[in-house]
DNA sequence: AAAAAATTTTACCATTTGGTAAATACACGA
DNA sequence: TCGTGTATTTACCAAATGGTAAAATTTTTT
């Protein structure tokens, strides 16, 4: 019987590195084509092995895919956990939308991982929102409404304001195809993108307080 | 031989009634599942059809695909040919913002179809994406510019300000799952969604000119 | 170097899926 | 009501796909 359980316990050489080329491969194919337009051979192609040899180190097409978006779910917080009740809150939100920016050139495959997943009801990540995004949201969302009772910050509503930061600055990532065809500059995009959010976000939380 | 196109003459009653059932059920699934996700007897099921009875309407799942992608994009690019040159910068782009927004609690579907779409590099749309919205795009872009020169608008980049937008609004429809995980009011969520975004865009459009 | 364990390949298989051919049922105008 | 074209079903098929068994090969241990 074969050990494909990092349960067991010491994973060869071997092992390490072709778990790594298999989950590297599947992340570009699952990323570009999606649970179901992915399939095992295609991924085996860009690993540069066999599809029987996948299955050696993987139960199957599902396994890769959960271990993917686990691994995912780390990353994809951090930047959020990062969002310091101890600095001052209008940096410490720019700061965050800039992070967020970054990592959506930088991880352009793990945003659209997570944008598939999630545009498809989220079916097989629902347990890991609720259990780790869910309980960091609502403690981001209670410092920001913190700051904003302080005095700090004007009136806004916490929870949208996280949206809207998510979503522009994945935008970059996810609706890529489209934006590329929109704009003719594109080593200049991520630049004017900053410089854009920065302006909005900034506008927004320098808004004078209302009454 | 059948007639499948819309070049022979007259549908028959049978035929648009047909036709009509097959591309909501086509929606409807594509739009779950994306492309390679969705089967031809899923969309059978779901519009109480049998599979070779579908392929006698159209010629194949693909063809079902592209006659939704092309439909969709004309109710696409409707808000945005509404942003009307003569009409008050700031209020016409408020508005706008307000047309999508109300778009993506209308349409979640049609939305999640062009995400998904996108997502996957818009491999059947980029030509339409050239054709149809590229010049509209710029178009506004433009015009959105002139009124910047105009000093009726701040200083501001007319391209990735529509990003935001629709990156903002869209997101309600495409990341549906993780805003109802995140938030415990779903019926709220329109009427903030609407407060937040007229509060953040009209912010932005508000500030005064930098120098 | 031999034995044991780990890794990889070869040769398959069952199911799913997009699609077709031909027979059958149906609608409707003359 | 009869005939003709329209619509639908039944019975398939070939290719693709996820997965398996077991032989062959390579690596590691003794």
């Amino acid at each position: 019987m074969t050990q494909e359980n990092q349960t067991d316990k010491k994973p060869s050489r071997i092992q390490t590195r072709n778990r790594k080329m298999i989950l590297d491969a599947a992340l570009e194919v699952f990323s570009r084509h999606g649970y179901r337009g992915t399939t095992l051979d295609q991924i085996a192609a860009e690993a540069g092995l066999s599809k029987p040899n996948i299955l050696y180190y993987f139960d199957g097409k599902a396994e890769i895919h959960v271990t993917l978006l686990n691994r995912l779910m780390t990353s994809w917080l951090d930047p959020l956990i990062k969002l310091n009740a101890e600095g001052d809150p209008r940096h410490e939100i720019l700061s965050y939308v800039q992070r967020k920016l970054d990592m959506a050139r930088d991880l352009p495959q793990e945003s659209r991982l997570f944008a598939g997943e999630i545009l498809q009801g989220a079916p097989r990540m629902s347990p890991d929102l609720e259990r780790h995004l869910k309980p960091l949201f609502d403690e981001k969302c209670a410092l920001i409404q913190r700051w904003i009772d302080e005095g700090a910050l004007p009136s806004l509503n916490p929870q949208h304001l996280i949206f809207s930061i998510w979503a522009t600055t994945q935008h970059y990532a996810d609706f890529d195809a489209q934006v590329r065809v929109l704009l003719d500059t594109p080593d200049e995009t991520h630049a004017r993108a900053s410089r854009h959010l920065a302006q909005m976000f900034g506008a927004l939380l320098s808004l004078p307080e209302a009454r």
